[in-house]
DNA sequence: CTGAAAGCGCTTACAG
DNA sequence: CTGAAAGCGCTTACAG
């Protein structure tokens, strides 16, 4: 191969093995401006011929063009920068995944930091973050909702958007910038209708004891969505110690069975994980789930599939939202606030059979 | 704070707000150079003093040090690209998170693409992921291994390699370059071990047809363990149809249990997904799994806590895995190929209680 | 220890 | 349509 390069560009490659648009431009007898706007496909002066000839010797020389310098010309990295609180969590997963599709079909790559730190931290992840001057900053929501909290935070987001970044939220619709909403609320108010279509008549909550945005969304739904389809709604007691977890799940649960009878016929829960665990607490108070008495969860992230009986669930869309998020992040700023809300869908499986 | 600002700050600051390292030096009014030395931790020649004034007016203007253009003057870029199938599979995400932890400590960011593509398309991907000129290039090799048939591929990663590139396996030990290994042969001879241990003296193998190298891996580690062990071992023949899904588990093991009786004591099936599907296949069948005969997956990536009963299952330590692979790729190059394996855990639970 | 200068690999007006 | 030049924001020898 090396018999097909022009002396200089020999020259060059003895030095550093990386070849460099000089090295197709001089190869292919054309200036650097040309060559560049040559592989630059939305560039329209460049003679047919002249391009071809550069892509042609681009592609023999095995030119990958440097992003980082392109960046530093232009003035931003070809990059999203998405800041997710745990990648392991599938929830975190789905809207990771679809990012990373429409990012790569805007020729974009998606950047993942953790920001499972302590508070604070978040504030030196986004500088850090904002070094590689990415197009957009796609923050996960996380589902408690603690990033609000710190006005640091918020402060240095929004020196972000001032030099000409762009910020957009995929989650609760709880911080100031663009988002892509996750549909709870609709989510819990199809809920609510699809029970009531089902032929349950009085529902039973389970939730968390932590005051967080999911949550709330998720129980403002379901409320009105019952109150709409004229739906009973029993709000046990929360414990403090119930958490958004399997175990939590099952200590509301059991909280709620050993709270005395009650003629719920069904009984919805804040979340699927926790939804395993009302499972389990069921068979524990001797009640088959599904066959006594309906269980549906929410968010539908656990293989639902995979639990007996197949757990009743709502889909969010997730991947959809963390596309739309790059969307968003990809349109032109505009002075107001968008957002954009994706549909939710019932997912409708042998723990809620129709009551007769 | 504008007041803060020399005149010739001031006035940059008017036309691009971002904060230059200009900006910094002539605030603090040093050198360009200076201010570049104090901003670099490990550079010594700087006077104490000099280096806390430029370090104050940095913090106090906001400055966030450019990484495309540090990266453009240092020739690479402080990333990590990894390349994964796909992010929601929990075994990715595992791997992912595990390199986000070790990146984080180096000071590294890590870039995240998907390459479920038509094959050949991962070419592409790679050229896209060099021109960003990453410290490091860390596949996931995929579970069915399809990388390594890429000649191409092959080709395109290696000619990164000679350009100073580092590229690192995380995965399969089945592509020579330095890897991560995942010690699925460990872990299903320890498996093996452990069954052993607990009475089981017959095991029966549920595996998908394919022949892909995790499977390969399970199958001979699991053969070897159930020698050196003195535990026979059942091998049913593979239909042609099964796959590495839910299904695929029910579908082999039905086919198992209808090719008439055996005197197993114990399915070994080769990941938990299947497990899940021999879990339901012996069921239909009237048979309960853990009393009547014992399960075991492998992998421990589904939430085998949440399936009745508990599925005794491996886990591999895809955590470490992932963050040794980054490892691998911060440590500098060796012509010789360099390979990390961990320790695998077997995670008894309920579907193998121990047979008396 | 420090400053001025050259250079990293690109892009983009500017003048042909 | 094209080339030469200036510039993006850094780093790093080089000569003080």
């Amino acid at each position: 191969m090396s018999k097909n390069l022009s002396g200089e560009a020999q020259a060059r490659a003895v030095k550093r093995s990386t070849v460099t648009l000089r090295d197709v431009a001089s190869e292919a007898g054309v200036g650097l401006g040309t060559a560049s706007r040559a592989m630059d496909p939305t560039s329209q002066y460049v003679a047919t011929e002249v391009r071809a000839r550069v892509l042609e010797v681009a592609d023999r020389l095995g030119y990958r063009p440097n992003s980082s310098a392109r960046a530093t010309t232009t003035g931003s990295a070809p990059t999203i920068a998405m800041l997710v609180s745990d990648i392991r969590d599938p929830y975190n997963a789905q809207l990771v995944h679809g990012a990373i599709d429409k990012a790569r079909a805007a020729g974009l790559m998606v950047t993942i930091t953790g920001a499972d730190d302590v508070t604070g931290d978040e504030v030196r992840t986004i500088r850090l973050l904002r070094g590689q001057r990415p197009r957009a900053l796609v923050l996960t929501s996380t589902r408690t909702g603690s990033w609000s909290s710190s006005s640091r935070l918020l402060r240095e987001l929004e020196s972000y958007e001032r030099d000409g970044g762009r910020v957009v939220v995929a989650g609760d619709d709880d911080l100031p910038f663009d988002t892509a909403v996750v549909p709870r609320h609709e989510g819990a108010y199809l809920l609510a209708t699809t029970l009531r279509d089902l032929g349950y008549r009085s529902l039973g909550l389970i939730r968390p004891a932590e005051d967080a945005p999911d949550v709330r969304a998720w129980e403002r739904g379901l409320l009105q969505g019952a109150r709409a389809a004229g739906v009973r709604v029993v709000q046990p007691h929360r414990g403090p110690e119930v958490a958004r977890t399997r175990d939590g799940g099952f200590a509301a649960t059991a909280a709620f069975l050993s709270d005395g009878p009650t003629d719920v016929d069904g009984l919805v829960v804040a979340n699927d994980t926790m939804a395993l665990g009302t499972l389990r607490a069921l068979r524990a108070a001797g009640l088959e789930p599904g066959r006594d008495i309906g269980v549906a969860g929410f968010g539908d992230v656990v293989d639902a599939d995979d639990v007996t009986p197949g757990l009743t669930s709502v889909d969010l869309s997730l991947e959809a939202v963390g596309g739309a998020a790059v969307e968003l992040a990809l349109r032109t700023a505009v002075p107001e606030r968008r957002r954009v809300e994706f549909v939710a869908r019932t997912v409708v499986r042998d723990s809620t059979p129709p009551r007769i």
